[in-house]
DNA sequence: TTGTAAGCGTTATCAC
DNA sequence: GTGATAACGCTTACAA
């Protein structure tokens, strides 16, 4: 695969690199129909395609942006990650996706690297760890946005549901059926500010309704035993409001391992609309997230830095939406 | 963010490019410490990170590969650029995602930028339609593997399931349990490798036990109709074998809005183990694949390749699991 | 032990 | 209308 330069068009096409540099730019300010026609048949013989590396290096562009996601797992990852794929690519960008687990460590290496091969950006689900580096990169205008979470303090701009109101709704939703004793479980992770802020929110609602707070949470590998114990106890809520997706995967798990009923024994309200929530049985009622819509929003956001459009670098809230199915149900009527 | 050179370094620290380069590239043959020192803080006090771009050109070598698949959104996909970007990370690399939509035309434009950005190595689920372009990397001995599909009269590496093994697995398992009357059921996708063998060996499979063949597909969206046309013609077959996870759930869509029975009036067995099968009501018996371990493998296979060893590019068949779960039932017993 | 200079494949400047 | 030439930031013979 020997690699065919412009030097070789030009030689061909018996012109100057310069002119050939041109065409391949489309700076056609009069240039004869001959040398257009010469150079275009010396590309399609030599079947040349031009080195971006060497672009990028003249050009300081790689065309290129960085993602770096706490998790692929994540279905929500997924979907972040499909719409920036979708948007970079109609703009002939690409991406580097990278994986951070969760890792402060991990991610700050994918940062220094992805800095090093000058990606022209970065989109960043961020674990609380590395502050600093993002404050550095931020201060120097280098283009920067969060999506999912957001850190205190550093000014980037992010794109993410608005929790507080994810578990108002959710929790106004279960206290309307006739709850009064609900549930909130969710995975730990490194205190990311969406769990933080869901937290909040639900424990806020207790105090508002005036009820009293259940609060399970921990790694994912412990939720199961945690419901284990509190059915031990006796001391399993009515109703049971879950995090996010990997953590319904555990509770799930658990309610068919304990053979609990959904939603006789306990309702559930999930946040985000997974695929299988809709024809699972029962249905799970959901709150919906619009990660299409986050990722491309954070996206067109990252695209006008680089396009030197500097919008307010502010934290963007989207709507959560509840879809009722069958995993809640009217309390009152049991 | 003005960028820090080598030559800004070397400046510093008061010793040429040169040196500079070598103290970076580890090439310590006897260098002074004092020297070692002096560059060690030049690289602190400016902050100093290389060009990757820079080297990369010069060095012919991008430590990137690209990864196109058909679609991110399909569950296996995501397992597959997990394990691409793990084994990928351990060895400093760094991956660009490509969703070609199994769309040959999108699929070409990005083999093509990928190229132009000299990726070191493509890691690629193929659509059937760019043969001539794989044919010609492969000649040309790029490196270039397949993962879950390979094209016919191309010799590329393949990474994929065992697929007749797949169906006959899953055939025989409903066959034992005394099912007669089995369909399959699998989204058409531009006749991928995958989905023919699959299918090929269902027929087969329904030869060889003389059962006669149900076979239902079409593209995703008019999966629940056809569903719907066999539940009103009274032509359901009572046992189904579900082609992957996309079909799936439209399957089980189609299950929770025509109140299918499963597995009293229809038995489901299921390709690829994805999560929610196992906790679902009730669980899928499903015949898993090794996902992770075909992307590690198709990944080293490409490693391989870069550092010069050149294994045999022949087609990897890994083998399936049969997962029993609740979806089967005894046939006889009804 | 360290430095000089050429080169990787482009593009930009400026001249012809 | 087209072409020298330098430059992007790095590596690598080869010199000293």
């Amino acid at each position: 695969m020997k690699h065919i330069t412009i030097t070789d068009v030009a030689r061909r096409a018996k012109v100057s690199k310069t002119t050939v540099s041109h065409y391949l730019n489309e700076r056609f300010t009069n240039m004869s129909s001959k040398t257009k026609a010469r150079i275009s048949s010396a590309i399609d013989e030599l079947n040349y395609s031009p080195n971006y590396v060497a672009k990028s290096l003249k050009n300081k562009k790689t065309m290129t942006i960085g993602i770096i996601v706490a998790n692929i797992l994540h279905n929500f990852s997924t979907r972040i990650i499909r719409s920036i794929e979708d948007y970079a690519n109609s703009r002939d960008y690409h991406v580097i996706v990278c994986n951070a687990d969760n890792d402060p460590l991990k991610e700050e290496d994918y940062i220094s690297m992805l800095l090093a091969k000058q990606v022209d950006g970065l989109i960043v689900i961020p674990t609380p760890g590395n502050n600093d580096e993002f404050k550095a990169l931020a201060d120097a205008g280098y283009p920067l946005v969060f999506v999912d979470r957001y850190i205190e303090g550093v000014c980037v701009p992010s794109f993410l549901l608005d929790n507080a109101r994810t578990i108002q709704i959710a929790f106004d939703h279960l206290f309307k059926k006739g709850f009064k004793h609900i549930g909130y479980i969710s995975q730990q992770v490194n205190d990311a500010v969406t769990r933080l802020e869901r937290r909040d929110a639900y424990i806020e609602e207790c105090l508002r309704h005036d009820v009293k707070a259940l609060l399970i949470d921990g790694d994912l590998s412990s939720i199961t035993e945690k419901i284990r114990e509190h059915i031990k106890n006796d001391s399993m809520p009515e109703a049971l409001i879950v995090g996010n997706d990997l953590t319904l995967f555990e509770v799930l798990k658990a309610v068919k391992q304990y053979n609990i009923n959904i939603p006789e024994e306990l309702s559930i309200i999930s946040v985000d609309n997974i695929e299988f929530t809709e024809f699972f049985n029962p249905s799970l009622t959901v709150i919906a997230q619009p990660a299409y819509d986050i990722g491309t929003a954070a996206t067109k956001h990252l695209f006008d830095v680089l396009n030197g459009i500097n919008p307010k670098p502010q934290v963007h809230r989207f709507e959560p939406e509840l879809i009722e199915r069958e995993s809640v149900i009217n309390h009152e009527h049991k």
